[in-house]
DNA sequence: TATGAATGAGTGTTCATTCAT
DNA sequence: GATGAATGAACACTCATTCAT
C-alpha cells in the first residue's frame, strides 16, 4: 500500500475527527456559553474521551479559534458562491442581504458567537490568534466593497463611500436578525429583506 | 446636627464608594473580559481591599448587573433629553443618531460591555436577572418607536413599519461606531452621523 | 465623688455588657452551631455594633470560653444548692437526677452545647484555654463523687467504686434527656427521673 | 479480558480511593475538627492532589455524611453480629454493652466525632442529608429495644419501658468510655463493662 | 491512538479582627 | 466608650491540561 495513501487516510480521519469537536462545540458554545462549556462537555458531546480531544487542539482557545474560522469560511464561501451566481447589479446587492439572512436563518445557534465575536466579547481571547481571522473578514468585507463599488461604476446606485456602504449594509442586518431569533419579530424572513432593501433603495424620504 | 443629614451624608457615601467600584469594573471588564477580571483587581483598581467590594455588591453577577444598568440608564436619560429637546420631527430623528454615536463616543470602553450585551455573549449571566434591564431595553426601545411613528404621522417620512425601522435606526448605527472604535474608520464622527442620515433619507436609488 | 463606687460603677456597667453578650451568643449559638454565627450576629443580636464585642472578648473562642464558664458555674450552683437542701443521701441523690434534669429542661437551648461540649466536637478549640472550665468540672465532679460516698459510707447504698458511680449518674442522663428534647420521648420529665432512680436503685434483675 | 472483571475492577479501585479519602478525613476531623480541616488537608494527607477529592465527593459535607455513614453501618454491623452470636438472653444483653466498648475502644478517633454527632454539634449541619443516617440509627435502636423486649418476655430481666431502657444502655456507655478515652480511668475496659454490668442488673439498693 | 484519573493554580466568597472617627 | 467600614487571610470548589496505561 502506498504511503500517500495511508498517510492521507490518516490525514482524513483526523479532520473529520476534528469536525466532530467543531461541532460538539458549537453546540455547546452556542448554548452556554464559552466560559460556562468545559473541554470535558466537548469532548462527551463528540463521544469521546476527556484528553481525547487535545490530540486534536493544544488549548481550547484554539479550539474556539478553530471554530470560528470554520464557520466563517463556511459563510463567507456560502455568501460568495450565491453572489457571483446571482444576475445584475441590483440582484448581487439583494443578494448580500437575502444570503447573509438565510445563512444565519440556518445556523442561528452560531450567530449568537458570531455577534459576540462580531462586537466584542472577551478581548483576551481575541488579542493573540485573530490574525488569520482578521485576515478572513477583511477579504470578505472587501468583497463586499467591491460589489458595491461595481454596482456603483455601473450605475446601478448612486455613489456613496463604498467601505462605509458595505459596512453599514453588512451591520443593518444583525439588529433585525436578532430580534428575528429572539422571536419578537413575528415577520418571516422574506419580510425581513423586502423592508432592508426597500429602506436601502428608497430611503425614508416621503416626496417620492 | 440634624438626623437625616447624617444620615443621608452616609447614603451619599455609600453611593459615592458603589460608584467607584462600578467604574473599576467599568474599566477592568472592557479591557479584559468578565471573566478575565476578578473581584480582587476590581476591588484593587478601586483601590480597596478585597472584601470590601462585598459590602456593596453581593455577588460578582450582581456587580455586573448593577454596572449595566447604571450605564444603560445614563444612556436612555442621555438620548431622551437630547431627542426631547430637539426641534421638529426630522431633527429628532437625526438627534437619535448623533446622540447615540456621541455617547459611546464619550464612552468607548463600555461599548464592548454594551454590545455584547446587546447581542449574546454567555447566556447563563443574563438568564435571571435581567428582567429590569430588559424592561429598560424596552422603554427605550418603544420611545424610538415613538418618536418615528409621529414623524411618519405628521408626513415627515414615509410610512414604514416603525418597529422594524426603530430597530433598524438603532442597530445599524453599530457595525459603523465598532469599525470607528478599533480606529479602523478615519472619518469623523461628525461623518458618520452624516453618512447615515444622507443613506437613511435619501437611499441608494440613482434616480434623485 | 468617691473613686472606688465611680470604678466599681463603671465595673459593673461592663460586667452587664458581658452578660448581654453571652447571652446573646447563647441563643444564636445554641440555634446555628459555634461556626455558623458570626461576630457581627452576635453583636447584633445584643444590640451593639460590630466592634464593641471585641471591648468585651478579645477573640471569638473566648467568648465561647466565658459562655461555658458562666453557664456551667450556673449549672454547679444550682446542683449544689439543691443538693446541699436535700435530706438524707437517698433524697441527695435523687436530687443529684433531679437537678440537672429541671436545669437543662429549663435551659434546654444551652444543652446542645453543653453536650457538645462534654463530649468533643471541635478539640482545637478546647485545647489552649479550658484549664479553668476543667477545674470547674472537677470539682463538680468530686463534689458528686463525695454526695456518692457519703451515702456509701452511712450504708444508704451498696459500695460500688464511686468516682465510676458518679460519672454514670452523670452522664446516665443525657441520653434521655436528649431523647426527651428532640420530642422524641412523650414521657415527662418526672417519669424520666422515676423511670432513673427505679433502674438506678433496683437494677434489671428479676427476683426482686 | 471479560467486561464484567474490568468494570468490577474499576469499581473496585475507585471504591478503594473513595475509602482512602475517608479514612484520611476520619484521621483528620478526629483530630481538629469538622471546620478546622480543609479539603485539601484530606486530599494530602490522602496522598492525593486538592482536586482529586472532588472526583469522589462532591462536597465536603458529603464526604462527611459518608464517612458518618461508612462508620456507623460498621458499628451497627459489628455489634449485631456479635449479638447475635450471644447465647441466652442475659448474655445478648451483656454482649450490647461489650461491643460497644469493644468497637470504640478500637475505634476511639472516630468516638469524638459519634458523640458530637449522636448528641448535638452544628445543626445545620445535620439538617438536609441525614434521613439515611436517622434510618440507621432507628433500625439499630429498634434492634436494641427488641433485644431487650425478648429477655423481658423470657422473664430474664424484669419488665420496664424498653425504649428508654434501650436508650439508657446505649448512653450509659458514652461518659464511661469517654472518660477512659481521655485517659483518666485506669481501669481496663474489662473492668467498665463489669460495673455497668453490675450496676444494671444489681443496682444501687444496699438490702440484697 | 485513545483514555480518564489526577492535578493544582485560580476564583468567588466569608468572617474574625482592626481602627479611624 | 462605641461604631461599622475596611481588611485580607482562608477555604470550598472548578476546570484546563497532563500523562500513565
Amino acid at each position: 500500500m502506498p504511503d500517500t495513501v495511508t498517510l492521507s487516510r490518516k490525514q482524513r480521519d483526523q479532520e473529520l475527527r476534528r469536525q466532530d469537536f467543531l461541532s460538539a462545540a458549537e453546540r455547546l458554545f452556542a448554548r452556554n456559553g464559552y466560559h460556562h462549556t468545559t473541554m470535558e462537555d466537548i469532548a462527551h458531546e463528540a463521544q469521546y474521551g476527556t484528553g481525547t480531544i487535545y490530540l486534536y487542539f493544544k488549548t481550547k482557545d484554539l479550539l474556539y479559534e478553530a471554530l470560528l474560522e470554520r464557520k466563517i469560511a463556511e459563510y463567507i464561501a456560502f455568501m460568495q458562491k450565491r453572489v457571483r451566481h446571482a444576475d445584475g447589479h441590483l440582484e448581487k446587492i439583494r443578494t448580500l442581504i437575502s444570503a447573509k439572512l438565510e445563512f444565519f436563518e440556518r445556523h442561528r445557534e452560531f450567530f449568537r458567537i458570531y455577534l459576540a465575536e462580531m462586537t466584542t466579547a472577551d478581548t483576551s481571547l481575541r488579542r493573540c490568534v485573530n490574525k488569520r481571522r482578521e485576515k478572513m473578514y477583511y477579504e470578505h468585507q472587501s468583497f463586499v466593497t467591491q460589489t458595491l463599488s461595481e454596482a456603483m461604476r455601473a450605475g446601478a446606485i448612486r455613489k456613496v463611500d463604498p467601505n462605509m456602504l458595505a459596512t453599514t449594509l453588512t451591520g443593518v442586518i444583525n439588529p433585525l436578525l436578532s430580534e428575528w431569533i429572539k422571536e419578537r419579530s413575528k415577520k418571516s424572513i422574506c419580510e425581513l429583506e423586502q423592508f432592508i432593501m426597500d429602506l436601502l433603495f428608497n430611503g425614508l424620504e416621503k416626496t417620492k
